[in-house]
RNA sequence: GGCCCCUUCGUCUAAUCGGUUAGGACACCAGCCUUUCAAGCUGGCAACAGGGGUUCGAAUCCCCUAGGGGUCACCA
């Protein structure tokens, strides 16, 4: 089943829900496993116990499986780890590659505090590189209890071999000895990070930019934990539109978020694999399967540039996959919004089910997302909708209106069938007989069947209405002008 | 502030080794279609951040400047 050695991973730390740079990172990882036929791995982050939240853990797998980005291993959790974090740092410690640090917090942020005042970088001095036993011991009497710093070279260079930017050097003297165990005895992100992905035997870590500046010290751990280095890949974050970073601000930036504004999960992933890769070669196409960009995926494509998400394409490229979607497949993903909006009551009867399917085809056409065509399908659920006010002035206060109106029901209410072209075929021969345009007789017939002035085609809508219906509506609005003309 | 990354239409992006009228998509505008609104089709507007080099020739290679982003935590 599995054609290569690459195993690749995307580590969420559980503190929220799954923001769409995270999701982006997930399908890009996704996409790279499928393509070179290797191991996609989830693991969770959640070595921060102020912050994670188990629920969110749930939540964040809930919206990778509705995103259909589905994962071989995992997911690992961290905190199920923790054994191994320390194992590996107290190793270091024996083979002197790192070393217990007794500084207090205090003394730390002091030292901060003064370098920032002279506008300097702040690097950990060394304080405990050296210190002996006795002085550990006297430590440890006064009830302090350290950390475990890496011992990182003063001199040289650490050059990160990246996929997507080619060779990143960083001169070593600009990173100190950094903390990899806390105090607590839970290990920072830098070590438990690299750990995990050296111990996994992960190939390729993709991962977004933010990482970047942190890479040379992941590669210094894996240096002293004596590990081969898995090849890296940042990947370009993805901002608001004012090129700062995404908030809340800004609208939907969860995945939950553009479920609830009823996007189409195909759509999503559509979207966001263009946001920082396309397929290139001269290929146009922008509508893409999941398989479809696996087959086309390279890490060699993607982007250096941050890009900034744009709604308006999201919506357009949701409205495509609306339209083309299997109807049955739209239908249950728009029956929570139906549910929703009261519009339907589950479970519902075989009836009620294909009544639904063809509300949805007719409407599809033209809602951009799942919120909308609930909306949109109102009328054909509810009768106690108000008449767009324009077009009341428009269609329904213009000369003779109301005897058309009438005709038109007298006329329908006859009718043995009541499909669309046998209502078509009565209107054209009644706007011929009153030797009006039939669109003088559709317009205020849209009305009085929806209340709105655009929608889909209006003898589709009155198929779907059935003769009753749309006679009891046409006469309703028929009454309701009479009484704003007296 | 130090370090690192980035810079093509408003937005997402394409342009194998340097040679293109710098291509496509969304949005916008116009037209067609049409019972409305969409969709669809046709056409239009619109970009190589700036400055120096290298070269016969630079969006593409080098340097500088400017701008944006990231990172420097006992967060991840």
């Amino acid at each position: 089943m599995f054609l290569s050695d690459v195993r690749v991973r995307f580590a969420p730390s559980p503190t929220g829900e799954l923001h769409i740079g995270g999701a982006r990172t997930a399908l890009f990882n996704y996409l790279f496993a499928y393509n070179t036929g290797g191991k996609f791995i989830l693991r969770i982050d959640d070595t921060d116990l102020e912050r994670s939240r188990p629920d969110y853990i749930d939540k964040l797998i809930a919206s990778l499986q509705w995103l259909g980005l589905n994962w071989h291993e995992g997911p690992y959790c961290q905190s199920e780890r923790l054994d191994e974090y320390t194992r590996e740092a107290e190793r270091l410690v024996a083979e002197k590659k790192a070393f217990r640090c007794y500084c207090s917090i205090e003394t730390l942020s002091e030292g901060r505090s003064t370098a920032r005042r002279e506008s300097k970088a702040y690097l950990y001095p060394g304080t405990c590189r050296n210190i002996s036993p006795e002085e550990e011991k006297a430590y440890r009497l006064e009830g302090k209890t350290p950390v475990i710093r890496l011992l990182t070279p003063d001199q040289g260079i650490t050059v990160v071999n990246d996929e997507i930017r080619g060779e990143v050097s960083f001169e070593n003297a600009g990173i100190d000895d950094f903390i990899i165990l806390k105090s607590n005895g839970l290990p920072t992100y830098n070590f438990a990070s690299i750990v995990d992905d050296l111990q996994m035997g992960i190939t390729h870590v993709i991962r977004a930019e933010e990482h970047l500046s942190n890479t040379p010290r992941q590669q210094l751990c894996a240096d002293a934990l004596g590990y081969n280095l898995p090849l890296f890949a940042h990947v370009p974050m993805i901002l608001a539109p004012d090129r700062s970073k995404l908030s809340k601000r800004h609208g939907a930036t969860s995945v939950e978020e553009f479920y609830s504004e009823g996007h189409l999960p195909e759509a999503l992933i559509n979207y966001m694999a263009l946001l920082g890769w396309a397929p290139g070669g001269g290929e146009d196409e922008e509508i893409f399967t999941l398989e479809e960009m696996a087959a086309r995926f390279d890490l060699n494509k993607v982007i250096k540039t941050a890009a900034i998400y744009d709604v308006n394409k999201l919506g357009w490229m949701n409205s495509h996959y609306m339209r083309v979607y299997d109807l049955d497949k739209l239908v249950e993903a728009a029956l929570p919004f139906f549910e929703q909006n009261k519009l339907i009551k589950t479970p519902l009867k075989n009836q009620e089910y294909e009544y639904l399917k063809l509300v949805i085809d007719t409407v599809r056409q033209r809602t951009r997302t799942l919120v909308e065509l609930a909306e949109a399908s109102y009328y054909f659920y509810n009768d106690d909708f108000t008449y767009d006010e324009k077009g009341v002035k428009k269609h329904f206060f213009k000369e003779n209106t109301v005897e058309y109106m009438r005709k038109a029901a007298a006329k329908l209410s006859n009718l043995e069938s009541f499909d669309k072209d046998t209502v078509e075929r009565q209107y054209s021969s009644l706007s011929e007989e009153l030797g009006i345009s039939t669109g003088r007789l559709i317009h205020p017939t849209r009305l009085a069947l929806t209340g709105r002035t655009a929608g889909p085609g209006l003898f589709e809508i009155m198929a779907l209405l059935g003769r009753e219906k749309t006679v009891e509506r046409l006469n309703k609005a028929s009454g309701y002008i009479e009484q704003m003309y007296a």
